[in-house]
DNA sequence: GTCTATGCAAAGAGTTTGCAGATGT
DNA sequence: ACATCTGCAAACTCTTTGCATAGAC
């Protein structure tokens, strides 16, 4: 339906996200690509990173402190947010569990039930380590 | 640490989140405990919902769209929110599958996991009907 | 040439906060 | 009496959007 154009920008942020494992927010990623375009404005990076996000070409983590995050990894896995420094890490799990738990859940909802996203919470090694 | 004091105001949003399973947003117990309370301020309403929420004793859920929702229900247990209607139902699964997947991950991750939220995202019962 | 994407700035949604006065213990 | 809580309003963060121009095809 959309007639997808090429963009310098987009591309840009499209690199950026696959060659980091950061998560980066909105901002980040703003603060990244404004070396390479000075002149790219804040809407753009949202505009372009909700039209990844909608391709299935990144995915959109809500954490409940702060603003959402994105990411360029688009296998399906699962990610730890440190609640001490608040860094945002991946987990990797079975496939066939991730696959699982939707069955599972299908099984006990009144409806159907497509995907999940689950966010765990701890405390990552660096931060074990200060302490 | 935190010297709580009774309120009329928190008493009520407490009950109100007690007794629905709508997992309302914040505006949405502000438009109802004003019935009881005509004063009462949004602001009110967010201190004490962090305040809860803080305490263990409610659940503060986080989705992509739209403002952050509450739920009176403690026990761990998972959500699902329709992507049709917006709404959010609750999902019983096994409370042993919830701390097996715990497990599991603290096996895969380099630190220690302490908890996770889990959102579902499908279609629910009247959302299906109505295709 | 036409249609999409961009930069800019303004607006929007959701949430937090400082303060003076009311309320709970 | 004293500490906490409230209402109010302003401020703040994150995100979206309208518009004129630049860029892709």
């Amino acid at each position: 339906m959309a007639n997808l154009k090429y963009s310098r920008q987009r591309a840009s942020i499209k690199e950026y996200l696959a060659n980091t494992t950061s998560h980066p927010t909105a901002d980040t990623v703003y603060l990244h690509v404004r070396e390479e375009f000075p002149r790219i404005s804040l809407g753009t990076v949202y505009r372009n990173l909700n039209l990844l996000a909608d391709m299935g070409e990144a995915i959109k983590i809500s954490t409940p402190n702060g603003g959402d995050r994105f990411d360029g990894r688009t296998e399906p896995h699962y990610h730890v947010v440190c609640t001490s420094c608040g860094n945002v890490f991946d987990l990797e799990l079975d496939e066939q569990h991730i696959q699982g738990i939707n069955a599972l859940a299908n099984e006990h909802f009144q409806g159907t039930i497509d995907s999940h996203t689950t966010l765990f919470y701890g405390t990552c090694k660096k931060c074990l380590e200060k302490k």
